[in-house]
RNA sequence: GCGAAAGUGGCGGAACUGGCAGACGCACUGGACUUAGGAUCCAGCGAGGCAACUCAUAGGGGUUCGACUCCCCUCUUUCGCACCA
């Protein structure tokens, strides 16, 4: 021990193949869908396969196969799957610039990323693998498609998007920049476009349940809880007056009949109690009453213009909170129902077609925008709510001088028979007032859409859906899915949609009437083949239907999912409306997908998110193979809790290197030595064990538990890992190990192969080259150290006959104490006085009281 | 603006229910051994002070025998949502 002789680094990479061999030729990593064991899912957000594991990945699987070898130890049914994601624009994308087709690029890339996976030793059960872009697993797709369009889930409507007619496709908001194509930098305009949409709004209330996970961060269940943005408010109806003031032409028409339904504007409103205060009333140019009239406009209308200019806005710009408010009055009028007020209908670009009911009650007094707005037009604005402390004064002049809306509660003023009330119970009375006067109710609204899911996109699953000029829309028969994605496509930068040119693919007869139809060529946003992938997983290879439900009875939901926090208002909520649909439909018997979550951090360098322009990316690869994926693994565990994210760092991994490389040579050296202590010696001897011994022994038992209770717990391996290290530095420090006696030296050898076991979750191949020097094959089988059990400690180890107390003077550590564990407190008082520098300290000064705290410390308080 | 999380040495981070602030690792410094290498071993490592001690967990108050931890205020950073009526 100790010597100073050169040492070869450990042959890792030897090591690794070695034991991944071993794990795949037993078998030791694949899960049984049948088992009376109880199972445990273990799950992380698959990749796209972009052609290399990027550190991300690396972090994500390594937490996750920490927690999956845990569960192995624990003798659980393990499933640790994985799979790809390989649908979708990068998969396009990619394939373009290497001027070859989606499929051939994908399949290269997964293959790829395969042998990375396995050389990283993930314990991964690789025989339920799956692509989203094989037929086999976009036919269930496609299935599930048109379950959810039976149920009523699916609807078609005409929406606004932003449209490039260069590269003939949606654009996604983010994709356009400056109002310009991020890819031709041709000019982005909005189009109203027929798209497909996934009722996911049905679901909102239940989506913001969370009691049922037993495990999600505060963090994503927030943003979730945001996103879904539920309000509870009123629905008020002004009647519109039909002869409006302002029009000249008086054509019959126009005045007398309206239709009934749009002969009153319904609005939503989170504020009754300012319905007195409504000055005017705002639509956006989309709004159907909106579009009606316009029909009647001349040409050159300063309305038609305004219109027509609002609505080609980008999105993005027109809902930002910081565009100038605009607007410009229609000439018409409606009634205020609670006061019999006419109200003045204008145009505005501030208020949004797709929330509430797409009409906004403008009351200026008491909504920062409508106030801005009122100001710029000359709008009257009209005080109906005054804080609680003040009075009423002259009311003009008030108005005049605002300089703001005075948008908090307080007690209503010119509010006819609710006049002198609070905010709070106006809100209430006025919704009943309204009820009864059948002119308003109460409403809940919620901020999510429904899921817009048309992509006018090559590479993603084809909706199964074939139109015909007689039938309408036809769902594809179930014998005729999947709906597969011809091939013979050029995939290529100037094109539209490939799909709109495969004349031999979109004619085909209808289901129904045999006709000439056409085939949809929208294709499935990715986020849809990622809803239910989890679901697959556990019968991957079915034929006949998505998966056996029995089989998801014992598998689902998973029990642990990892991923990234950038998902959690999309991919984590798609997830739980289709696990919800899918439970709904009878596929599944649980509410939720992932009972626990947990969103790993990014990997940084420099302190900023590795990304290709910045040209600061790391190459897992390099490391690994320069050090061994064992090495990497423990470099991002150890950098920071899971959770968090974590800085990239080559001093860093070397370290971890040196670690594992001294481990390595001391269980070469002392193989041996700890050979000799695996028996426990028959005559029990713990009465004679010398304190080093004995501290030694605390430390492994100490050690387990505080690994043990972590898994139980808050997960941070960072920690974990913190004390193997630390457990092994107090087993290096024993130098005298021919002294030992027999019992010793059998606690030398536990403390030693706990080593191995505890790092096995965090770095497995050295860890069971480790336990086979010890613990070696028998016979044909291999001893994994799965099989050996989870790690355990014997609290009586963990009771000291001597502990030290921190002794303190008003709150200043002065001194400490090694006492005898069962001594009483007095004596631990009177012995604390006695020390030196306590007697130094107090000396002169009366002692006021003596705290002692069990087992810590004692506090002595001087008074002053 | 709304919501969430966070702020501790040169760095990543420990300190779990209030009880020795800085575990573990990196970097650094000195030494040993070295045909020198990303090797190994020993020692040191928050700041000030010869020392006893003092000061330090973004800043300021408070509770307490005792506060990184609890309460109040302020500042900063990151993230999410954002004209949502």
């Amino acid at each position: 021990m100790g010597d100073n002789k050169k040492k070869p680094e450990y042959p890792f990479m030897e090591i690794e193949r070695k034991w991944q061999k071993k794990w795949e030729e037993q078998g030791v990593h694949k899960a049984k869908n049948y088992s009376d064991k109880k199972k445990y899912y273990v799950l992380s957000m698959f990749p796209y396969p972009s052609g290399a594991l990027h550190i991300g990945h690396v972090s994500n699987y390594s937490i996750a196969d920490a927690i999956a070898r845990f569960k192995m130890m624990e003798g659980y049914n393990m499933l640790q799957p994985m799979g790809y994601d390989a649908f979708g624009m990068p998969a396009e994308n990619f394939a373009i610039l290497n001027n070859s087709h989606p499929s051939i690029t994908t399949e290269e890339n997964i293959k790829t990323m395969y042998s990375q996976f396995k050389a990283m030793g993930f314990a991964i059960d690789w025989d339920r693998e799956l692509s989203t872009c094989r037929p086999s697993y976009y036919k269930w797709g496609q299935w599930l498609f048109k379950k959810m369009y039976e149920k009523g889930l699916v609807y078609r409507k005409t929406s606004w998007i932003n449209w490039c007619d260069d590269c003939q496709t949606v654009l996604a908001n983010e994709q356009v920049e400056d109002q310009k194509c991020w890819r031709c930098d041709s000019q982005v305009r909005q189009k109203e476009l027929m798209q497909w949409f996934f009722r996911i709004t049905d679901y909102a209330e239940e989506l913001l349940d969370f009691s049922k996970m037993i495990d999600w961060p505060e963090r994503v269940k927030a943003m979730q809880t945001n996103w879904i943005g539920k309000s509870q408010g009123t629905e008020v109806d002004f009647l519109l007056i039909s002869n409006h003031k302002s029009q000249t032409n008086n054509s019959p028409e126009n005045t007398q009949v309206q239709e009934v339904g749009k002969s009153i504007i319904k609005i939503f409103t989170t504020r009754p109690d300012t319905l007195f205060g409504v000055t005017f009333m705002a639509l956006p140019p989309e709004h159907p009453l909106i579009v009606e009239w316009l029909k009647h406009e001349p040409e050159d209308s300063e309305i038609l213009k305004f219109c027509e200019k609002v609505i080609n806005e980008d999105k993005i710009t027109r809902t930002a909170a910081d565009t100038t408010k605009e607007g410009i009055f229609t000439g018409r009028y409606c009634i205020n129902p609670v006061n019999g007020d006419e109200v003045q209908i204008w145009i505005t670009n501030y208020v949004l077609m797709d929330y509430g009911t797409g009409a906004v009650m403008g009351v200026p007094a008491h909504d920062q925008r409508d106030f801005e707005f009122a100001k710029k037009y000359h709008i009257p604005i009209k005080i109906v709510i005054i804080p609680e402390n003040e009075q009423l004064s002259d009311n003009q002049s008030d108005c005049n001088e605002l300089k703001s809306a005075y948008i908090d509660e307080g007690i209503l003023a010119n509010s006819g028979d609710f006049e002198g009330m609070k905010s709070e119970l106006s809100k209430s009375k006025i919704t009943e007032w309204l009820l009864n006067k059948g002119s308003g109710r109460a409403s809940t609204t919620y901020r999510l859409r429904d899921w817009g899911i048309s992509r006018q996109r090559y590479w993603g699953t084809p909706i199964p859906v074939i139109h015909c000029d007689d039938c309408g829309v036809v769902l594809v028969p179930d014998s005729d899915l999947p709906v597969e994605l011809p091939m013979e496509v050029q995939v290529g930068k100037t094109t539209k949609n490939p799909l709109l040119s495969v004349e031999k693919w979109i004619n085909v007869p209808c289901p129904k009437c045999q006709k000439s139809a056409k085939r949809e060529t929208d294709t499935m946003d990715t986020f849809v083949d990622s809803s239910w992938y989890f679901a697959r997983y556990i019968d991957s290879k079915n034929q006949n239907k998505p998966f056996e439900e029995e089989i998801a009875d014992y598998w689902l939901p998973v029990d642990q999912y990892i991923g990234g926090i950038e998902h959690a208002c999309m991919h984590l909520l798609y997830a739980r409306f289709f696990h919800k649909f899918m439970r709904d439909i009878g596929l599944v018997n649980s509410d939720e997908p992932f009972l626990r979550l947990l969103s790993q951090g990014m990997v940084l360098k420099d302190g900023f998110k590795m990304s290709k322009s910045k040209g600061n990316t790391v190459d897992p690869q390099e490391f690994i193979d320069r050090y061994g994926a064992d090495t990497v693994r423990l470099f991002v565990l150890f950098a920071a809790p899971p959770e968090k994210d974590k800085e990239w760092s080559k001093e860093g991994v070397v370290g971890c290197f040196r670690f594992l490389n001294r481990l390595y040579h001391f269980f070469k050296e002392n193989e041996d030595a700890i050979k000799k202590g695996m028996k426990m010696p028959s005559k029990n001897e713990n009465d004679t064990l010398n304190t080093e011994i004995k501290k030694l022994r605390y430390s492994t038992h100490n050690t387990i538990k505080r690994n043990l209770e972590d898994f139980q717990g808050r997960m941070q391996f960072n920690t974990n890992i913190a004390s193997i290290m630390e457990h092994f530095n107090n087993l290096n420090a024993i130098k005298n190990y021919a002294d030992l006696s027999d019992i010793e030296k059998y606690y030398y050898a536990e403390a030693a192969l706990t080593i191995p076991k505890l790092l096995y979750l965090y770095s497995p191949h050295l860890s069971e080259e480790i336990w086979s020097m010890f613990y070696g094959s028998c016979s044909e089988k291999e001893n994994f150290i799965f099989q050996s059990g989870v790690f355990d400690y014997n609290p009586e180890f963990l009771v000291l006959d001597k502990i030290v107390y921190v002794v303190q003077i008003n709150g200043k550590v002065r001194g400490r104490l090694e006492i005898d564990v069962n001594i009483s407190e007095e004596e631990i008082k009177k012995a604390a006085l006695e020390i030196e520098n306590v007697k130094k300290t107090i000396e002169g000064k009366i002692v006021e009281k003596i705290i002692v705290v069990g087992g810590k410390l004692v506090s002595i308080v001087l008074r002053n």
